[in-house]
DNA sequence: TGTCGAATTTAGATCGTTCTAAATAGGAAT
DNA sequence: ATTCCTATTTAGAACGATCTAAATTCGACA
């Protein structure tokens, strides 16, 4: 007891537990594993020496003879973005339930990174994977993992070939919700303020705007790229202003907040005398003022969808590639509403 | 190649590179663990053929054998909250330096779920833990997990004995430079918006909000209790009214947010009518209008404290028992000027 | 050439579990 | 009492690494 001092390693194993309760290490295992072989009163005993020794099952051993490490790896390429830890914390939650832990790791969108993680996740035995790819992520990267033997589902972003599942949000719908929205408002003239970096992320929402431009024959005010951080884009406004437009929509949420400021700074109001919409809908998009028109696009529940996805194919590897894009909402705020503020 | 249907395991071992590069097993180990007992030309050859071959050491299997996994449990208490994904931020980043992998769990601030989670990771062979202890944690609790041999930090929040590392940051200073802030801007009746959860964070603050106001002389315009979510701030603003302060102090940004936006609905304008300061300061905190002062915490830095601190702690378990506080930063903005917005 | 010590390599046991295949118990039927 | 089931239990070999203790190699030196 006492101080502590270079407590030795002292793990209740099987076989004392075995010991304890008269029965042999393979009975013990088979009370562990909830068989169905064993005799009432036989599990009732062990059990309860069990629960007496304290004993708790070691998982990395079990892994080694069966192979499954109740373990899943989850990467994303940003852990300060509101957007993914939201994704996250649906991940996490669902896979606990499954009585599984998350192994998380954090790309920084960088491609190199990405694969000492994926080896690193390797190493550990991970059962499945939930990948959120790095910007730039070479297709071939899908293709090794999977060779690996190593059952991936991405979310929020895709590359390659579709033989890996898929959660993510549909943004080619969430735009045009966005744009239609704004149409109806009268805002004819709409900018939109992009990202630089090249992600599937990008290209589904710019193709979401040209579709939506098309269907309502607004105007294309200008698309303008900035970083994906607020001060960016607090920077962007002065540009995105040149092209006269009645109203923004915006990468995401903190892109549009960000914009507002600087709209200001511009001497130029958002809600009155432009419109800004955002895409994501987090819970800053009501904190920021005006409150801020958003599309939601339910970040929690893609990452809960990407562990149910991966969860099915741990418990059936064959079963068909799914792709489930959740539905969009739209939030309409004051930021859009065409009124004094 | 094809389809891939029903991948059968072919994991690539030590036996396997030993018999390619003409060598025992135990030697192929060493090389692995970069030991200097083996000759160049040996490891050279080595290492060749581990690149070959696609070698990936199984740390479970190391694990068995010496005991240690290269992974770290970090818990905390709510994943939806910018200030613990900050926090889980820091910590991953160092501890993924460090080659180690986090498991992470959400406790909800459920005392139950968290013991499920904790035997959790008792059972994959953690090395050590980072804890955010749920709301409510039974103090015994740290024993236990000091008795089972597993070296903890407790961080941002604590209970207990102070047996174990901590890292947090200084809130008894924060409040106190919020307050000093306040009094020197000529608001002397100060209100606090306070949670009713009784974790040592709050009784922190309120210990420093007692504090500075006997060192200030300001007037104590009231405490009121609200639940932590945006929502519920919101409503809190009509209460907190009553005790006709000059000023608020929000027991965080989130807070601070929805309080500012329940002032409006009461014809309050937040920055002009009542001084508003936060702590945490956020990134949301830039956002909102006006801009919001608050008490810069640097949960990052006290994720990476928290992690160096274990990592220590792993390093030389018997080393004195340490305590790292981040020293707050006050940022002054708009709505604690005293000027018209 | 033979001996010694340092440098390098190795066989075999071991970590805690699960799997396989076989052994044992406990009845019911003969 | 024997036989034949089914229901339960078990011994012992994996899994893939590391550790211990001992064996081998090699050059230097007598």
């Amino acid at each position: 007891m006492a101080g502590g001092v270079g407590m030795k390693r002292n793990r209740v194993t099987l076989d004392q537990v075995a010991k304890a309760a008269g029965v042999s290490r393979a009975t013990v295992s088979l009370v562990v594993r909830k068989s169905s072989l064993v005799a009432d009163r036989t599990r009732d005993r062990v059990e309860q020496v069990m629960a007496d020794l304290d004993y708790v099952r070691d998982i990395g051993a079990a892994r080694l003879r069966n192979n499954s490490s109740r373990t899943v790896g989850v990467v994303v390429p940003n852990l300060l973005n509101p957007f993914f830890t939201e994704f996250l914390s649906g991940a996490e939650q669902v896979l606990g339930q499954g009585d599984r832990v998350v192994l998380l790791a954090n790309s920084h969108d960088d491609t190199h990174l990405q694969s000492q993680i994926l080896q690193r996740f390797r190493g550990h035995g991970v059962d499945g994977l939930i990948l959120c790819p790095a910007a730039g992520t070479d297709p071939a990267l899908l293709t090794r993992v999977r060779d690996w033997g190593l059952p991936v589902v991405q979310s929020m972003r895709e590359v390659g070939d579709r033989l890996t599942d898929y959660a993510g949000g549909d943004y080619i719908q969430g735009v045009r919700l966005a744009v239609r929205h704004l149409v109806e408002g009268g805002y004819r003239r709409i900018a939109f303020l992009s990202v630089r970096a090249r992600t599937s992320a990008r290209a589904e929402r710019l193709q979401g705007f040209d579709l939506a431009l098309a269907e309502t024959g607004a105007t294309n005010a200008g698309i303008i790229e900035t970083e994906l951080t607020w001060e960016a884009s607090v920077a962007a406004a002065r540009e995105i202003l040149t092209g006269g437009p009645t109203a923004i929509l915006c990468f995401n949420d903190v892109l549009a907040a960000g914009l507002m400021v600087g709209l200001r700074h511009e001497g130029c109001t958002p809600g009155r005398d432009v419109a800004v919409v955002g895409l994501d809908d987090l819970e800053m998009a009501q904190m920021v003022w005006p409150p801020l028109t958003s599309v939601a696009m339910h970040p929690t529940r893609i990452g809960a969808s990407a562990a149910r996805l991966l969860m099915r194919r741990l418990a059936e590897p064959d079963a068909p590639v799914l792709r489930d894009r959740i539905d969009p909402h739209l939030m309409i705020r004051s930021s859009s509403r065409n009124e004094k503020v």
